[in-house]
DNA sequence: AGTTTATTGGGAATTATTCTCATTTAAGAA
DNA sequence: TTCTTAAATGAGAATAATTCCCAATAAACT
């Protein structure tokens, strides 16, 4: 990897890598590379495909191991699709939840999230206790309506 | 299968396929069956063993396309699991999500729609025009709590 | 530079999903 | 009820997705 060519997302996975004390591989940064310069999400083979396309020879299984450590450490979602597939996006912030669109697979940021504030309490009193939430939103990105149209 | 067992489910899984000009096979009853009776999201091997349980042979294959063809048709819905597993919940409502207990998979409904009448203008003022969303809350219900604890 | 230990690559192993096609069966007609 | 027809099934092969194992490599710290 050339030095003094590392994108924010770059350092930023290099930093959290270390605060971990995990090792900052070419790899791992590559798939950083890959995922944030896409701006869309992308399939593992995908990903894979575009690290090797940076480094060469690169092995399935660790773009398999990197993704599970990134959304581990929460700087990669993976994202779900009706046809069953499921993509990944690096995602740098702590609550963001995202929009696809439909068409191009593109990524946006959706950063309020609807259920901030949201009132549990008529599920909370049969006893259940909600800790987490997953939201996806879908539709067209702005390109792909121009384009395609609605 | 016995005539007059059947549940409220089944019953309405056969006229949704009756609109729809599909046939109403044993197994795919079957399906209705085992998942509506389990309570809990299930993943399609355990759908296949409990169909297996009540029909005898039945072909992993049709599993499957039966769970692809109520998905599409509405009645069952696809969960997302953190691991990276899925399973899957009858669910006979229009627009329903689900909370998912982290311990024992149990599902329950969440009939209020967080994002229902949520202000996307935010991002639409980007060009995306939000068309759907999925949502699901992940926690723990009741039963877990008082065995497993907090 | 040297040492240590995590990480990688390769490919085999496992698991998940789809496909094909001959056989079966549900649903409506007679 | 029996007949007809098209849809649906089962079996297992084919394909795709994911995980595992271990010797070789390379990051991070002396």
């Amino acid at each position: 990897m050339p030095k003094g060519f590392e994108c924010a997302q770059e350092s930023y996975a290099k930093e959290i890598l270390r605060e971990k004390g995990l090792k900052s591989t070419a790899q791992r940064l590559a798939v950083v590379h890959v995922l944030h310069t896409s701006g869309k999400s992308l399939s593992v083979g995908e990903i894979h495909d575009g690290v090797k396309e940076m480094l060469g020879i690169t092995g399935l299984a660790t773009i398999y191991r990197t993704l599970e450590m990134f959304e581990d450490l929460g700087i990669v979602k993976r994202l779900h699709f009706p046809g069953g597939g499921h993509g990944y996006v690096f995602s740098r912030e702590e609550h963001v939840h995202h929009m696809v669109c439909v068409d191009c697979r593109g990524v946006f940021d959706f950063p309020e999230c609807p259920v901030e504030d949201f009132d549990y309490s008529s599920v909370e009193k049969q006893g259940f206790r909600v800790k987490d939430h997953f939201i996806q939103l879908s539709g067209q990105c702005g390109k792909c309506r121009e384009q395609i149209g609605c």
